[in-house]
DNA sequence: CACCTTTTGAGAGTTACTCTCATTTCATGG
DNA sequence: CCATGAAATGAGAGTAACTCTCAAAAGGTG
């Protein structure tokens, strides 16, 4: 998942010079990448930018733009925060109640999702209300997203992971989340996304209930 | 939305003769796209078939081919039963409850569109597993059914549309459905197709309950 | 039949993405 | 410190989905 979900700062290459130096500049390019992309999107917008542009300004060549990312989406959307977000539902007590489990972590993923860089939080949630393409691939991102949920609520609550009303859970789930994640997008990023995220789990766990706000 | 929610027969051209020439003109030329689509698709594989072929095969040109879909997948999956659906919900006595009137709508959609035309169903949602693209187009198809449900939930219990809650509601619905067609497809078609839709339908209502299948 | 509108075809152009191969850059053992 | 092997890069050609434009054709109408 990306948008809500980050859980720790991604990976900078300084901060691991026990990696080799080939390592550390596959990451420099990387993010090369992504900022070169970042910006000319926010100069000329997400059409007008060319890859042929984005290699010319992270000063790479077009073949390796798509070495590293497979589609010009995914250099907007991808981040590794899938792992992370396992090991947190992992190291949560095993007695705890799944739906706590699940509301906490989500929630804590939100926060330091919009947090770590808000103007990057920004910015995806505005081209996946934008740009179809966008949004197809950060809906093709959560359903991995997903299917990992789907492992660790089967690990803890001993289910099939495979079964049908697992993954139907998991990805009614995902929906949700990410139907908060554009309409947050939508309002214009007003107010806190956690809030949001908070008001989406709360229709998850027990459907709209019979209140109208 | 498309896989699960055929309520009537296709429009084909014979059955109405009062309109012009010149639109059941139309209709035979998306019809005879499609059915190349399929064809082709069948002998050869998604990806293997371009849309000249596909052209060629429909005996239309290729920009003809793009003024009928916008894109490739679109020939596989647009339909138009959302307002047919959307026409159910309304024709529902006004006093049911809103679980009730959408589970019965959905069961009898998901029942028809199998019903209609099952090679084309399969076919529908094995391409949803296997190609990405198709996936995610069905993904953007089926939110739009959510806009719809959206509007009609809102209609019946008087709440805003365009709330938090019930979108969040109507993309999870949807996000559980979309899986459901998944499973299906994945678990190479087997058994009735209504029966996961029934079964995800309960996920939907009630959550995972406690009982361990 | 003539006139107007809609639809179609032809063709050129753009761009994301793929594949291949030669060149460069890093890692490593002597 | 250099030679050898492995990995990353760049260059370039190729494909196919889409877009745009404009002229020809076909349907509707007085």
């Amino acid at each position: 998942m990306t948008t809500m979900t980050a859980a720790r700062s991604p990976l900078s290459p300084a901060d691991r010079p026990q990696l080799g130096l080939r390592e550390r500049k596959k990451i420099k390019t990387r993010e090369a990448i992504r900022t070169a992309m970042y910006a000319l999107v926010e100069e000329q917008g997400y059409e007008a930018t060319t890859v042929e542009q984005i290699a010319e300004r992270a000063e790479v060549s077009p073949s390796t733009v798509f070495r590293y990312f497979p589609t010009k989406e995914d250099i907007v959307l991808t981040d590794e925060y899938d792992p992370i977000l396992l090991e947190e539902l992992r190291s949560r007590p095993a007695d705890e109640p799944w739906p706590d489990t699940i509301r906490d972590v989500m929630l804590a993923a939100a926060r330091v999702g919009v947090e770590e860089d808000l103007r990057v939080a920004r910015l995806r949630t505005r081209l996946m209300v934008e740009i179809p393409a966008v949004r197809s691939r950060m809906m093709e991102s959560m359903s991995v997203t997903g299917r990992m949920i789907c492992g660790a609520l089967a690990e803890r609550t001993g289910r099939d992971p495979d079964s049908l009303e697992v993954r139907v859970y998991a990805m009614s789930f995902i929906g949700g989340l990410m139907e908060a994640s554009l309409y947050w997008a939508e309002k214009g990023h007003q107010g806190d996304f956690t809030d949001l995220v908070d008001r989406a789990l709360d229709v998850l766990e027990h459907g709209l209930g019979t209140e109208k706000p």
